[in-house]
This record gives C-alpha cells, sequence and structure tokens, in this order.
DNA sequence: GCGGCCGGAGTTGTATACGATCCGTAGTCC
DNA sequence: GGACTACGGATCGTATACAACTCCGGCCGC
C-alpha cells in the first residue's frame, strides 16, 4: 500500500473521516497519523477488504517506527475494521454482504434509539432541529452538483448529528465505529440509487421527525437504509475498487521511477 | 493495583469475563493476559474509576515489558473502559449516573433488535429457546443460594445469549463492550434488588419472547434494566469498593512484609 | 509573604534490537 | 514421481534504551 500520510498532509483532509475522540485538546500523536492514514486508505480502496496489513511497510512509509503502528492495528482490531491472528498478521476485515447488512440492522437500531430520545429530550424543534435541517440543505447542495463523495459525506453528517441530538456519548460512539466499518465498505463507490431518492429520504426523515411521529421515522430509517444497501452491487464494488488501487499504484511506480 | 496474574492463573478463573474473540484459535498472546487483568482488577474493585493506571506497575506486576501493556491500554481505551491523554497517562473510565443511563439505553436498543431479529429467525422455539431457559434456570439457582457473584453471572448470560441468537455478530460485539463496561461500573456490589424480583423479571422476558410477543419484550426489557439501576446506590457502591480496596491493599502489604 | 521560575523525579511516547513463529522452497528419501 | 523434512526469508511478539513531556516542590526575586 502506498498511504504516504506525512506531517504537513493530514489523510482526511477530505472530511470523511471524524476524530475519535471529540476533545479537541487531544494532541495528535503518531497512533492517530496510523489511524486516519490506515482508514484513508481503505476508504480510497489503496487497501481493499482482505489485504494483509504490514507493520513494517506502513512504518516505513510513514516514517516512524513499528511501535505506533502495532499500537494503531490493536485499536482498529477491537473497532473491528481489521482483523488479526498472532504471527500471522493483520489484515483489512474482509467484507461480505451478510456483514454490511449486521452493520446496518445495528445501525438503524441506534439511530431509532437516538431519535426517540432526541425527541424525549425535546430536541426536534428549534435550533437543535435547525443544525438537522442544514445538514439536510448540505446534503441537496451536493446532490445538486452530482458530487457522490460530498453526498456519501453530507449523508453521514446527517445521521451522525441525529445521534447527537441524543446527547448520548456512548450511543455517539459506537455509532462513529459503525459508521466508519461503513465508510471502508462503501468506500468512495458511486451510489447506484438515484439522488434525488437520497434527498427525499432524508426531508421525510427530517419531516417525521420534526413532528416526533417516531413510528413512522422507524419505518422511514429502517427504509432509508435497506434501499441504500439493496443499491450496492457488491461485484461491481470490489471490481472498481481492484482498478483504482491498480491506477494508483502504476501512477506511484511512475512517480517514484521519475524521481530517481 | 495487585492483580497478580501470571500464567497458571487465568484472570477470570470466575467466570465473569469473557474472551473478545469467539475464535478459540487465537492464541493467549500477552496483550490478552493485560486486558483480563485489568479488567478483572476493575471488577473486583482493585482499580476504581478514576484511578490512574501506570504502564510500568502493571508492566512490574505481569512480570513483562511496557509494550504489550500499551497496546493493551490502547484496546481497552477505544472500547470505552479507560480514558487516556498523551503524556498524562490512562485512566479508569470515571463513572456517573449519567454514563450508566446511556450504556444502559444503548445496551436495551441492541437487545430489543436482537430479540426482534432472533423472532424473526424463529429462535423463539425449539433447541434455540431451550438454550435461553437453561440460562434461565442457572439464574434461579444462583438466587436460591443467594450467590450475588452468580447472579450477576447468570444475568450477564441470559442477555448475552439473547443478543447471540440474532445471529449478527456486529450486534454481539458491541454488546460485549457494552456489558465489559457496566462490569466494571456494577462490579461486585451485591444488588440491593431482591433476587426473586430479578429470577421473576426474566422469566416474563423468557414468556413474551417465547411467544414472540414483540412490544411486551421491550417493555420487560427497559423495565428490567431501568428497575436494576434504579436499585443501585452509587455513593454506596463507591464506598464500599474503596473500603475493599483499601482491605485488599493492607493484605497485601502485609504479606509483603510476611515475606521480607 | 507571595508569585513566578526552574529543576528534577516520574511517566509516557518512540526507536532500535532480538528472539519466536509461520510459510514457501528446495532437497532427500522411499 | 511423490511426500516428508530441513532450511531460510519474512514477519510478528517482546524487551530494552532513550527522548519528550508533565507535574510538583523548592528557590529566588520582589
Amino acid at each position: 500500500m502506498n498511504t504516504r500520510v506525512r506531517d504537513g498532509e493530514p489523510a482526511d483532509s477530505q472530511g470523511l473521516n471524524v476524530p475519535l475522540t471529540r476533545k479537541p485538546a487531544r494532541r495528535r500523536t503518531l497512533v492517530d497519523q496510523v489511524v486516519d492514514a490506515i482508514v484513508a486508505g481503505a476508504a480510497r480502496g489503496v487497501i481493499l477488504p482482505g489485504d494483509r496489513i504490514v507493520e513494517t511497510e506502513i512504518a516505513q512509509e510513514l516514517s516512524m517506527s513499528r511501535v505506533p503502528v502495532r499500537e494503531a492495528l490493536r485499536l482498529l482490531e477491537s473497532q473491528g475494521l481489521v482483523v488479526s491472528s498472532p504471527y500471522k498478521g493483520v489484515r483489512l476485515n474482509p467484507v461480505t454482504r451478510a456483514r454490511l447488512d449486521q452493520l446496518s440492522e445495528v445501525r438503524v437500531a441506534l439511530e431509532k434509539a437516538a431519535a426517540r430520545r432526541a425527541v424525549m429530550l425535546g430536541r426536534n424543534k428549534g435550533s437543535a432541529l435547525g443544525a438537522l435541517e442544514r445538514k439536510t440543505e448540505e446534503l441537496e447542495r451536493m446532490a445538486a452538483r452530482q458530487d457522490t463523495y460530498g453526498i456519501a459525506s453530507a449523508d453521514a453528517a446527517f445521521h451522525r448529528e441525529l445521534c447527537r441530538l441524543s446527547e448520548n456519548d456512548v450511543l455517539c460512539a459506537v455509532w462513529e465505529t459503525l459508521a466508519r466499518q461503513l465508510t471502508v465498505i462503501v468506500g468512495l463507490s458511486t451510489l447506484s440509487k438515484p439522488m434525488d431518492g437520497i434527498v427525499a429520504e432524508h426531508r421525510a426523515l427530517l419531516s417525521a421527525f420534526s413532528r416526533g411521529r417516531l413510528p413512522e421515522l422507524d419505518r422511514a430509517l429502517e427504509e432509508h437504509i435497506r434501499t441504500q444497501n439493496d443499491a450496492l452491487d457488491f461485484e461491481a464494488i470490489i471490481a472498481e475498487r481492484r482498478a483504482l488501487r491498480d491506477r494508483q499504484q502504476a501512477a506511484d511506480s511512475q512517480q517514484r521511477n521519475g524521481a530517481a
């Protein structure tokens, strides 16, 4: 893999990945760099599900020792992004349709609970609702631009905000790990689902939420996630990503030759 | 802390803690030892919420180097058991009533979803249901013995089995991290709730589940968890655990003096 | 007497070094 | 010719060594 994330070039400059902790006080340590680099590499298709991740390589590419890399891998392992077995190395969690469904099911359960709590807290009106509306508008802007990456990003932001409104930190933390895994799975693949459909669904979600119509919201959430999954063609995604990686590898080796 | 977990003496010999991964193939590495030792220490009250955890100490007590300890701490951090800030060290996550409620809320959401899926899969009858019944009987045996530790253990086993019936690995994994955190919070504190009440609630849960009465089950779950929390007197628990630690420290230093 | 500076002890973050284990490969024996 | 074994490279797991940082207490100047 050729992720190449160095100090001056944060891996999530594209805004897809969010930091694990909300606290801005936390200084960026090397472990964080590794985590971001691997997540970014996975999201951009440089690392594919099932690919082996070698500590030495990562360490060299990020020009650090293996120790922070190991710690980062352990962290990612406990979040389910990679799997490891002693003396045999770490692999990016191979993805199956079943796993995607499982992730989605848990995510829906969380978001339902979040919405329920948010309504109970009266966060479905006023400034709290405004925040969610802004996310929806952002989504619309991205859809208008046909910016698939922006849509994925805005979609995540919308659901993240929904969780945040529950004011349940534990829920948010769990949601983030799930979202991260889904990001790796879905990556930058262009959704095969029509964009205006996505926008409409979010409008419906927002509407149901603002009215506090929980059963309706539950159904809408479930529908929203499920159709999104159904629209994914796994074979196509894998093929696309493999091609993407090959292109990047080619470009990279070319660049290296030019530099030599 | 004085956990003293060495090779011949597995930390979870009391059966409270479960391994992170289901795969038995995974060889036990030093990192696992550290994880178990810390979780056990937290559950037994040797480490209290908010206590600082010093890498060097753990390493010495387990007679290993700091590297595996660091990796274990990172793992526990990403699971929310400890919090860390660079150069300032790691602390056992300080516990508040709010956090307990948040954990419970997420846990209930997960178990509802698990039950829903299990019923959908027809796991609420036949041998699958039998497994859950056995857990309930175990709970009754423990209650009859007035074995508070056994009750806590059997209670966890019941809910774990419920999750397992959903056949959703992601859900189970998330549930385990939550359960682990709750264990640390509640620890070995004697529940102030009457034991036959607990048994009755589980019977009710089992009954609603076997009949596939989901709304009823949802309510019962919520009630079950909530009353369990309400019965907890935080101040008393903290005081008790502090006393417990002092006793253990005293005994330990005495033992050390005797050995010297 | 009091507040700011500073220096050292203690702890964490990182790098390097070494032993342990896995896996592919070649060689040998039947 | 095939299967078993020995071996070597590659990679992981762990230990040790050093650098960076924090915090606390004393000291000095005011």
